[in-house]
DNA sequence: CCAGTTAACTTGCAAAATGCAATACGTAAT
DNA sequence: ATTACGTATTGCATTTTGCAAGTTAACTGG
């Protein structure tokens, strides 16, 4: 197991946080999970920002390992697996969000999901809602 | 210059957000300044998390080339700078304020900062401002 | 049943980032 | 002038990343 191994013990909120997703690709997983709707390996793999294998699965470990997404067989497709978003998982859900609303005031180019920010903006509770729930627009 | 280098083209602002202070130590030097009003580079390698000092002048270029924080000259010690932050730096304080949201909810050990925790959750706005301002309480 | 395909990993290796210690450089104080 | 302070910079070993190729098990069509 590689990234986030070294957990800091400084007993800080924030520090706690970085240590656990602090990373370029593991909120991207919960984004893939929770705005679009993915739920398998095969599916993470194929997000636009194109994440390695071994990254990914990596990450995918760790999250398990961290109790944020969980991991279960795939009922109608055996050698496939679902990972979903535990409780703790779905919490993460406000982090996201802010980053969206940060994001959207600052980056001239976060076009490609101007629907999303008009959803934010106009209904924040409710998109904060479709979220957790991990169903997208 | 080293990490966040290779900026994603998706368009996606969480794409944006992790590629502008997505890793381990960015979002700890904007807690140092937001949470315990630090200011200077010698202040920040004091912080608990020991950050190395290449890492630590390489974040806060970083940090200044994105224009979240800005350096000036310290009146009182002409050898000193002070590192403040930007509007777009101040407008992190939501993100900073999930995070320690969501830690103290499943972090056992963020007890060294309880007060902080308490404070956010008896006042979030009245907190939010304080983050906002670069004063702790 | 067999060849090809799909899904989920695993491995190997070069490149990049990190962590640590030591050093440099411009003030500032004595 | 000498020493100390504050901000960096450099060198180097270790770790992590990114990319390509390989592996294993499960389905699919013929």
């Amino acid at each position: 197991m590689k990234a986030e191994t070294r957990k800091r013990t400084s007993g800080c909120p924030v520090a706690y946080g970085l240590d656990t997703f602090g990373d370029r690709w593991s909120l991207l997983i919960i984004r893939e999970i929770m705005l679009r709707g993915k739920r398998t390996y095969s599916e993470f793999l194929q997000a636009e920002e194109g994440i390695a294998t071994n990254i990914l699965i990596d990450r995918l470990k760790h999250l398990e390992a961290e109790g944020i997404v969980e991991k279960s067989r795939d009922p109608g497709n055996r050698r496939s697996f679902i990972y979903s978003l535990t409780q703790k998982g779905r919490d993460l859900a406000p982090i996201i969000l802010e980053i969206v609303i940060w994001s959207g005031a600052y980056d001239d180019r976060s076009n490609a999901m101007r629907d999303v920010l008009e959803k934010v903006q106009s209904d924040r509770a409710g998109f904060e809602a479709q979220l957790r729930a991990g169903e997208s627009g």
